[in-house]
RNA sequence: GGCGACGUCGCCAAGCGGUAAGGCAGAGGUCUGCAAAACCUUUAUCAUCGGUUCGAUUCCGAUCGUCGCCUCCA
């Protein structure tokens, strides 16, 4: 079955045809490192993994490549900023005012570090700026296990492929220069193409109308975009056909994406937010300067909200990785990206009370449950077939999933990826070797020990196929729960001795029949989130979320 | 204001023309000193109103509501 996919261009889903058959050429927009990142670039880079993944799964050579924009204009008033120092008045700016305490401390602390490097590096100040955050960006995204990238291609290293597509543009008439500067002359492009805002289905004579020209401009019209900027006094710059500069934005991604994938690609792909302007100033560049389609589809992740607000830095409202990695393990943000479709929203949140007083679960608290109870079931199938000997020539004993399921998880991700669905396939084995793990040995004995474990077998089988595809469930089931507890009671402020002791109080109360006491000692630790669980001869904890 | 998306059980979330997956929470059960885990059972006609169709949650139109983009953003 061929992998179908919802292309935004044509607002259809459509069966992917390579442009080389058995190969994909994928881009996919990356981050501008002028700050650290947020959960909202985890959801992004963690979406176009699954999807990555399964095409790799499905057999196609991918050819992944996701850019740097190391020079940007947000790069350089960081540079800025760093040189005002710590009292400038910088810090007065709008987007400054939602900061917290610790927002500013990572804030100036990252400053520091980058004055140092600085001192010594020779480099100009935003380059430095930039290779610190990238190397932060490397930092927090590594434990998240991503497929990486082929190609990281960064803006600075690929000047002269930039400075040849303006120039292309320029020949072929739909870009002047103006100052120094270069404009992508819109109205050219759209009066003989007619394909201007047909990716974010935005009417060209209105975005016309809407965009105005301010006196000192040296665009022709309002919709132009900037190809190339002249440098300002003391800026990093680039020489060029138009003098010293540096490129704008969105013509970066044109260049390099082409090439390394050839100036008609595959598939393109970023967060919804880059529809526009981004993507469509990059169609634009790309098609008047290479005169060939594009990218031959388009996919866009959705946004992550919190409490059904889009996270914004203006709001204050946004997670970073630092304080994702604080709140849940990387498996359970996998987990969580995944149990919702790449290009609708994911809503965070956490446990709370509602107006009722009811206990509202929140996403990441349910994605890390799902988490455990994963792994616990796999731990308890290991266990199980622990020097089990499995014929392979029994009937299964669950029919409806054993056997059928990698068939039920490729039919789900093959149809746009929806890994919500594949996700609930996964479940549905989990609760099928748990049903049969519980089973009593008598009962097993009745239908047979060779279809049992030979059941079980294939059931954990299958849904390792499927794990792994999803970048799922792939360490040591023991190893990984004794990490998620050890994780969680550091968040919950407790310790094993004193978890350890309370239990201990326990069992004397217990010991003395005193099952009042017990049970307060036992509520005591599950209000912290912690669960006392009684088996036969000794009693042991775990996490509850 | 323009454009776009969405509105499915208390909460989250699939569904892409044939009479509503799954998860969480709730209720009942097996188990247990009581619990917990695990498993079993159980809870919806899909914002509203029209239209197309043999048949619509799925297509079209209108209304209400939510959100996003239109300035930097994954």
């Amino acid at each position: 079955m061929p992998v179908n996919i919802s292309d935004v261009m044509s607002g259809k889903k459509i069966e992917l045809i390579p442009r080389d058959p058995g190969k994909i050429g994928i881009y996919v927009c990356g981050v501008t490192v002028y700050d650290r990142c947020h959960i909202g670039h985890l959801r992004s880079m963690l979406s176009f993994d699954s999807i990555i993944r399964h095409l790799e799964y499905r057999g196609y050579i991918v050819n992944y490549v996701r850019n740097f924009t190391d020079i940007d204009d947000k790069i350089l008033n960081r540079a800025e900023e760093i040189i005002e120092g710590e009292n400038g008045d910088w810090r007065k700016h709008e987007r400054y005012l939602t900061y917290t305490e610790n927002e500013w401390n990572q804030r100036l602390d990252d400053d520091r570090k980058i004055r140092e490097i600085n001192k010594s590096s020779g480099n100009p100040l935003a380059l430095d700026v930039s290779d610190y955050f990238i190397s932060q960006f490397e930092a927090d995204i590594s434990p998240y296990g991503m497929r990486a990238p082929d190609v990281q291609p960064r803006v600075s290293t690929h000047m002269d492929d930039i400075i040849d597509l303006i120039r292309k543009i320029i020949a072929n008439g739909f870009g002047y220069e103006s100052g120094g500067d270069v404009y992508f002359d819109v109205e050219a492009y759209h009066s003989e193409t007619g394909n201007y805002g047909v990716l974010s289905r935005r009417d060209y004579s209105q975005l016309r109308e809407g965009a105005r020209v301010s006196p000192g401009d040296l665009k022709k019209n309002g919709v132009d975009f900037a190809l190339w900027k002249a440098a300002r006094a003391g800026e990093v710059s680039w020489d060029s056909p138009w003098g010293k500069g540096r490129p704008g934005w969105h013509i970066e991604c044109s260049a390099m994406s082409c090439n390394y994938l050839g100036t008609s690609f595959d598939i393109h792909g970023g967060g919804k937010d880059l529809i526009f302007p981004h993507h469509e100033n990059e169609i634009a560049q790309s098609e008047a300067g290479y005169r060939e389609k594009f990218a031959r589809n388009w996919m866009h992740n959705g946004f992550v909200t919190v409490d059904g607000v889009k996270m914004s830095k203006s709001l204050g409202n946004f997670l970073s990785l630092d304080d994702a990695a604080q709140l849940a393990q990387p498996e359970t943000w996998r987990f969580l990206v995944l149990s919702v479709h790449y290009s609708s929203p994911i809503d965070f949140s956490r446990t709370r009370k509602n107006a009722e007083g009811e206990i509202i679960r929140g996403s990441v608290d349910v994605a890390a449950e799902r988490v455990q109870y994963f792994y616990q079931t796999i731990a308890r199938v290991n266990e199980l077939l622990e020097n089990i000997e499995i014929m392979s020539d029994v009937p299964s004993i669950k029919p409806e999933i054993a056997g059928r399921l990698v068939e039920k998880f490729n039919n789900a991700m093959d149809d746009d990826i929806n890994t919500a669905v594949a996700i609930t396939y996964l479940g549905e084995a989990a609760k099928a070797i748990n049903e049969l793990a519980s089973m009593k040995k008598k009962e097993v004995r009745k239908i047979g020990e060779e279809s049992y474990y030979f059941t079980l077998s294939e059931l954990r089988r299958e849904l390792m196929i499927c794990a792994s595809v999803l970048g799922i469930f792939q360490r040591n089931p023991n190893e990984f729960l004794e990490e998620m507890k050890n994780f969680e009671i550091k968040r919950r402020g407790l310790t094993h001795n004193e978890i350890q002791s309370v239990i201990d109080l326990r069992k004397e109360a217990k010991d003395n029949r005193n099952f009042n006491k017990a049970d307060e000692l036992r509520d005591s630790l599950l209000e912290k989130g912690i669960m006392i669980k009684d088996m036969p001869g000794f009693t042991t904890w775990d996490i509850r979320f």
